[in-house]
Order: structure tokens, then sequence, then C-alpha cells
DNA sequence: TTTCCTGTTTGATCGATGTCAAAGGCTTTC
DNA sequence: GAAAGCCTTTGACATCGATCAAACAGGAAA
């Protein structure tokens, strides 16, 4: 058990390759020189070590995060203490900017799934950035709009799919090609990826030996597929 | 099957109950005099019966709406055909908003649940009007926040609760009070609130019956809870 | 009020996934 | 390079919810 903080670990100063990930990240790209500025400024580093609580629900909102390294997972808890995954966030997504016009509070608890560095805005300051800048409120639009439909499709995948058809779906939009063999290097632990799906790890792995017969090979975090078109009958 | 169609069935002159409905709905709550009444006048009112399909997945998105009464069934179907509901609208919910700086496609289906009015919002209009309007910038900003925070509450529900949870919780909500005896009439069809929680109706109608020893007892659409405080233990 | 239609409930069954426990295999650290 | 620790896989089992079919009930229309 980790007590909840709401300052990161260590602060850092901006490291060259943080900053390309933040400018490149989808909240910050379009963003013209002036409003970029502002919110580059905006922006404080930090990075955490894996398992690190960034906060949890009910805490008071004070900031909201975009990934520049790692990953994070937003989760939460029922009665009996279990965990669900809600979204997990990579470089470049940001989390917690849904609460710029709503409760003080968070709805969900966020923790490091392994390293991570992340950029910090404070909530007061982006919106009132957004009231005066309207390329940081049509970045924020675009953001939200990108945001809830993944989540709309996430909805839409747990009460439509079955495991092996969610990770097929996962393999499918990893895939650098577009038809015959291919291989992926998971970027993060499978127990992570069971989550992202709303699925026990034991139901990942047996969705993945269930894939076998459709020519998956799993080996470590490497995948491989022998026809990716195969993979879209599953 | 009814074929798809951009068009309402036909366009009514603004009833002051509509505009009243308009008005308040939390898109548009909060908009001053002249934002109001510029997203007013983008609006166009139309009324379609029961089932109609407003439009459906894959088709060029040219406008988003606003529920002004009825219910609206937004979902998608896997290969087999089977529907699953992402959400359902009703009275002052917005929907399909969230492609406004997306791509010009319908990510689902939208069906009209019952007889049910509708506004209407050209998009590129819309776009237009948030870039002119921060007022509306930021009604757009505060709407799909709260899309997103209900959303990635359906998320954690469907993973954690089970089929009575879901129900007590919806139960919960609809009370008005927060103790003791309640009676709740639903809005709707049985069959929708089981979408609307990701149930098939055969489910929706054990978890009720499981509710009884809860104090649940249904007759129709009435609904009548002996002691609320007692559902929070399901 | 009566009838018909549609929505809802109930029963039986099956498939899918969560849970627990133990064995196996990567990865990392020394 | 070797060992320890954690992640992952596998098996057995229980549970939940979907599906199909049929009985039932409620609501709308005549």
């Amino acid at each position: 058990m980790e007590k909840p903080t709401v300052t990161m670990n260590k602060s850092l100063r901006v490291n060259s390759r943080d900053k390309a990930v933040l400018v490149r990240a989808p909240f910050m790209a379009g963003l013209s020189g002036e409003a970029l500025v502002k919110m580059l400024n905006a922006a404080s580093i930090s990075s955490a070590p894996a398992r690190h609580i960034v906060f949890r629900e009910g805490m008071t909102a004070e900031h909201f995060y975009c990934v520049l390294s790692g990953y994070v997972r937003l989760y939460r808890l029922n009665r009996e203490g279990r965990e669900a995954d809600i979204r997990i966030c990579g470089p470049g997504d940001t989390f917690a900017e849904c609460l710029i016009y709503g409760d003080d509070i968070y709805r969900f608890n966020a923790q490091t799934a392994e390293n991570t560095t992340l950029a910090r805005f404070d909530i007061r300051t982006a919106r009132h950035l957004a009231e005066q800048e309207p390329d940081i409120a049509r970045a924020l639009i675009s953001c939200l709009s990108h945001h809830l439909l993944t989540t709309m499709d996430c909805v839409a995948n747990d009460r439509l799919h079955t495991a092996p058809q969610r990770v097929a779906e996962y393999l499918l939009k990893a895939c650098p090609v577009d038809g015959g063999p291919a291989s992926i290097r998971l970027p993060f632990q499978k127990s992570l990826l069971a989550g992202m799906l709303g699925l026990a790890p034991e139901a990942l792995s047996r969705a993945f030996s269930s894939l076998r017969r459709a020519g998956v090979t799993v080996r470590g975090r490497i995948i491989q597929i022998s026809d990716v078109k195969s993979l879209r009958d599953v």
C-alpha cells in the first residue's frame, strides 16, 4: 500500500526527448506558436517509478497529465477491492483532462505501470488558457472528442466481442502491415494488455492460445502472425 | 429494415416546450445571449416515430443532435448482426457531437426508441461557431467532458459489477430520496434499460427478481423500493 | 371493456470468463 | 552466466450471463 501523493517523486529538467513527445502529443499537436508556448510553460515534467500512485479516486483534482514515456493505468475498485482498468495511457496520451470543467474530484485511480515520465498541468491554469486561447480550446475539444470515441469503442467491444476477438482486434490495430505475415512486440506486460481489454491475465493467455489456430504464435513479448488477413475472420 | 435516411420525417415549427428543453440542455445551459441565439439559429427541430434510424455507422456525418423528447439508442453491430447499445440518450442529451473535430463518419448507429423530437445541428456550422464564440467552445468542452466521464463510468461498471448491482446502481441514481422507501417510474421500456446496462432483457428481468430480497418490487414500469439504504448493500 | 399485439418473465441449457492453485518460463540482478 | 523473483501459463472449477422457447401480462386500439 503506497500512500496517495499529489506530487511526483522528483522533478527533472526538461529532457529534449520528453519535450518532443509532449509537443507531438495529440493534445498539443496543432497548437500555434503563442498557444504552444503558453501550454509548455504551464507544464511541469516529473517522473515516477513503477507502481507509483499518481492519484486516487476521491482526491481533489488539481492537475491533469500527459504521458511522455511509460504507461499509466486508470482503474476503479469495487467494494471487495477488485480492480478494473478503464484505460491504459501510453506516450502522448492525456488523462484527467475531462475534469477541466467538472467536479474537482478524481473519478478513478491512476497508477504507473512502469517507470514513467509525465507532464503535469494545473487544471485551473489550463482552464484559463483555454478561455484565452481559442487554439487551446480547439485542441481540448479535439482531444476530448477522440477520447470519447475511443471509450465508446471500448464499451462496444466489451459488449460485442469475445476475448479472442478483442485480442485479434488489438493485434490488427497494432499491425504495421495489412496482409501476409507480421511480427509485433508488445510495448508492455501482458497483464497490462489484459486489463486494457477488460480481461483477467489468465483469460488473455487462453485467448492467445485459442488464436494459435489462426496463426498467432507468442513467445514472451514477441507475437508472430502468420497471416494478418486470417486474423480478421476470428 | 428501414432505409437509412439523413433527413428526419417532418420538420415542425419550434414548439415552446421543445425550445425550453433545448435551452436547458447541458450543452446550451450557460450560454450567454449572443452565443445562445447563434446556436438556436443553427438548430433545426424535427421529430421521428419510434424505431426510426437517425443515422447508420459509416454514413457521412453532417449533423449532431440533441434529444428534446423521447429516447435515442446508440448502438453497434457485430458480424453476426447482434446489437449492443453504447448509450441511451434522453431529453437534454447530445449525441455525435464528438465528431465535430474528427472523421466525418458516424461511428455507430442511432435509432429512436419511441416517438422522439430532436434538435439537429450542422457539424461544420457548429465548428465555426465554436471557433468564433469562446462560450460555445466552453460549452462543448463541458459537454464532452461530461460524456467522457459517463462513458468511463460505463466501462468501469461493466467490468466491475454484476447485473443486480448495475440495476441497483441505476435505481439509486434515479431515486429522489436518500433513505427509506421510494417509488420510481421507469421513463422507458425495460428492454431499453437492459441495453443501457449492457444486459439482455432476460438478464434484466432476472436481476430484478434477485433484487426482491433487497426489497425491490416491480409492477410494469413502477418500481417500489422498501428501503433505499439496503439497496446500497447489493 | 375486450381483443390483439408486443413486451416481459420464466425455465432450461450452454458457453464464456473469473477465481484459485500450482507449475513453468522470462527477465533482471547480482 | 547463474539464480532469484516475478510474470505467465495451465488445469480445475464455479459463476454469470446469453440464448432459445414458451408462457404470461400490460398496454394500445377498437
